[in-house]
DNA sequence: AGGAATCTCTACTGATACTGTCAAGAATAA
DNA sequence: TTATTCTTGACAGTATCAGTAGAGATTCCT
């Protein structure tokens, strides 16, 4: 019933560029610097989170990922959904969507008195994921008065 | 993220007793056989359950299992949580509890904007399931017209 | 054009936990 | 005394997680 380090990891990046962004593209060794996060592990992340439009990238020199939309707009559960790939305490409730191809994953399904109770259960926790966005964290950060790391590659202009 | 079968079977053979509750102490192979789980398994599982005080148990001819309180006292929190060990979405939460023992599980430990969230979703969670009793499903299982088998051991006596 | 920086894609691997199975033993009722 | 049922601990296959690795593609700078 743990949330994956790809869950836990993507949010912590995630916030981290909100927190530390600048003009130009946050790179995957600061992040994972700052968050001491495998690099390597962190570039699979950040390719998921990518998949579900939460990053852009550029590549070659001053390359580097930045945010799609403002920080107000991205919202823990779009992180946890692009990380986890779904929010679902249980398999026993897919199968049935609206195209009803699968079959359910569940002998039960539907005579089953427990189904609803993790339907609900995922709900409550992706309704409350969805009601945290990376500008809250970032508040939260300023209060806990976390240090804003100066983006190196300005110490060219100098 | 998912909660592990333990979880789930635990659940459903609980209320599988309190929905067939008799007289006599329910046994692991009619628990097994309706709600089809490997009884050796589930013997695992009422060890567990066992041990956190939801159940008890009686040895020989005749015995088996009951819960040691009514269906409207018993949680599924409680027993997901009997199932499960623990409800944390994440491990950087332990090592302060109120002993202050263990040391933090995180090296981020109250340096860490993401925390406070998985805290809150775990709490939010752990509510939730709280709310939810076996009397609660086993009204549900009336509703949806789940059939309650008989006690083949009743044949005796007729 | 060439070289360096950076992301991209795919494959691989070691450890761990999950999901059971199994066997021998202890208690209890008939 | 015997059949039944729970008790305890060990064991094993499989899947997933978490991370590493290498070769390639793109972009910028000179």
């Amino acid at each position: 019933m743990k949330l994956s380090t790809k869950s836990r990891y993507g949010v912590r990046a995630m916030f981290d560029m909100a927190f530390h962004a600048g003009t130009l593209p946050a790179q995957i060794k600061d992040i994972s610097r700052r968050q001491n996060i495998s690099p390597r592990y962190l570039e699979q992340i950040f390719q998921d989170l990518k998949k579900a439009g939460l990053l852009k990238s550029r590549r070659g020199p001053q390359g580097g990922y930045s945010l799609t939309r403002p920080a107000e707009e991205i919202t823990i559960k779009e992180i946890v959904l692009a990380a986890e790939g779904e929010l679902l305490l249980v398999d026993c409730i897919k199968g049935r969507r609206k195209d009803g191809e699968a079959a359910p994953a569940c002998e039960f399904d539907n005579q089953c008195v427990t189904q609803p109770i993790w339907n609900e259960g995922s709900r409550i926790l992706g309704d409350y994921f969805a009601s945290v966005s990376l500008k809250d964290l970032c508040e939260q950060g300023q209060e806990m008065g976390l240090e804003k790391e100066l983006d190196h590659r300005f110490m060219y202009f100098i």
